[in-house]
DNA sequence: TGTGGTGCATTGGTCTGACCAGTAATTGGT
DNA sequence: ACCAATTACTGGTCAGACCAATGCACCACA
């Protein structure tokens, strides 16, 4: 062992050790954004560590964002450096489809029991609310010609919640917000392509028209089903633009094969 | 090599590969949140990858926060935890107790689709693991002599939370956990009276025995159907309650665990 | 004088097998 | 019945080997 292993807090583990050191020698300026680091094999002789170690802290500062690797060439300092920590749910979501479309079929009955709700115990200024806000948004779909996919997905959220708080319960209203934060913020790339193709953007305008309309004229059933339709045929769209996905193969998978 | 390394993303390396494929089994409810998962030996020998790999691929997964790691133990799936913690709701519940009531009706929505799912998408193991946490939770309710309440609620929550995973759907699992914790954290503690009084046990048991018949029979509509019922009389009771309870008041009850 | 190929040294990526270090259930003695 | 030692796990670490991609120095050929 070529160097002291002094003690960090009881639980650093020694690529935590790797991780919290390295950090600091970038904080330090000793490595900068966009610099080499030494190589692996170096940075074990300089540690004091094994090399199996070092990847794990390598590792550790790779899935923050921190440093980034290539075979063959080596790890630089990462020139941006990271921004947020996300829950460990949003990671589960991304990079598999497959919870987009569970998330989907969650939202689409809060939403519709939400819509069914705000027609039924909306009272009249919950309904003059709901029509400013959609007709902020319908006005801002027809007349814009280079739209501006971000400010429409405002539009079309200040709408959705505006019949949500119609119901008066505070508790859908809360857990739909959560559920639209977490689709917007992991699949949003997806949800600008429904924006820009004409085809669905007219069938999403018409059916927040038959929402509205459900909505403020008091229609419960109505209301319920055409928000449920709305969610399933944004779902049916982005089922669409997936490309093929890889769903073989795992439903197979037992619990008793791994014990 | 033990086993074939079919091509996923070309720039998947190994422990990539081992992240992905873990988080695939974690979402298909192969391995549950709170569970241990498999030695990493054994993990090793099913993933067809070598141990040092399979840690960096660990590795990931527990910077990610999904998977908890001990010493001398294993790796236990990390209970997810609620898309935002701290919400302001829990100030709502200080103030108005008739959040619960718009939370139990949340709940219901939920519960009853996670039946419906339950009993349609359930596979012979889910049915398996729901009877055996119903025989749990009613054998106790009606061999035990003085009842502990506690214990109880907890098989309740137990046979519930089967349900629910079976519908395969970890955004609505997850949804229904964070409804449920809002409950467990909160002052509420009037569902207690529930389990103390004979008559609404008794027709708490009749409506599980009914729920389990029907999830594990398949009968997707009459599942759903009883999961509202189920939650109805439970919200009516506790409206019944509450009226009583005023007086009461301000006792110092703890929070209880609840289905 | 380029210019394109070819090797080779260096980098990260992976595997193997060994040993250290906690944990918890089992066992055996009191 | 209780408590302590044993033991069979678990993850944590290490060493050294080999594979695969990179990129630069070098050299042959136009």
């Amino acid at each position: 062992m070529a160097a002291e292993n002094q003690a960090l807090s009881p639980g650093q583990r020694r690529p935590d050790q790797v991780a919290t050191r390295l950090e600091r020698l970038i904080l330090d300026g000793v490595f900068r954004p966009g610099q080499l680091l030494p190589s692996e094999r170096r940075l074990c002789d300089r540690l004091g560590v094994s090399r199996a170690s070092l990847r794990e802290g390598l590792r550790i500062l790779r899935s923050k964002g921190i440093i980034d690797t290539r075979q063959g060439h080596g790890s630089t300092v990462a020139t941006l450096l990271p921004v947020n920590q996300q829950s460990p749910l949003m990671h589960l979501f991304k990079d598999h489809p497959r919870t987009l479309f569970d998330l989907l079929e969650v939202r689409a009955l809060l939403e519709g029991e939400s819509a069914r709700l705000a027609a039924s115990r909306g009272t009249s200024a919950d309904r003059v609310l709901i029509t400013r806000r959609y007709h902020e948004m319908a006005d801002y779909a027809e007349t814009a010609e280079p739209i501006d996919v971000e400010r429409l997905a405002r539009f079309d959220h200040a709408f959705h919640l505006a019949v949500s708080q119609a119901s008066h319960n505070p508790v859908l209203v809360h857990t739909l917000q959560s559920l639209t934060d977490l689709l917007l913020s992991s699949v949003f790339a997806s949800v600008k392509h429904l924006y820009h193709l004409p085809v669905p953007r007219a069938m999403i305008n018409q059916q927040h028209a038959q929402l509205h309309d459900a909505v403020v004229s008091g229609d419960a059933e109505q209301a319920k089903q055409v928000a449920l339709e709305h969610l399933s045929s944004i779902s049916q769209l982005l089922r669409d633009l997936e490309v093929e996905h890889d769903r073989l193969e795992r439903s197979s998978m037992r619990l008793e094969e791994w014990q």
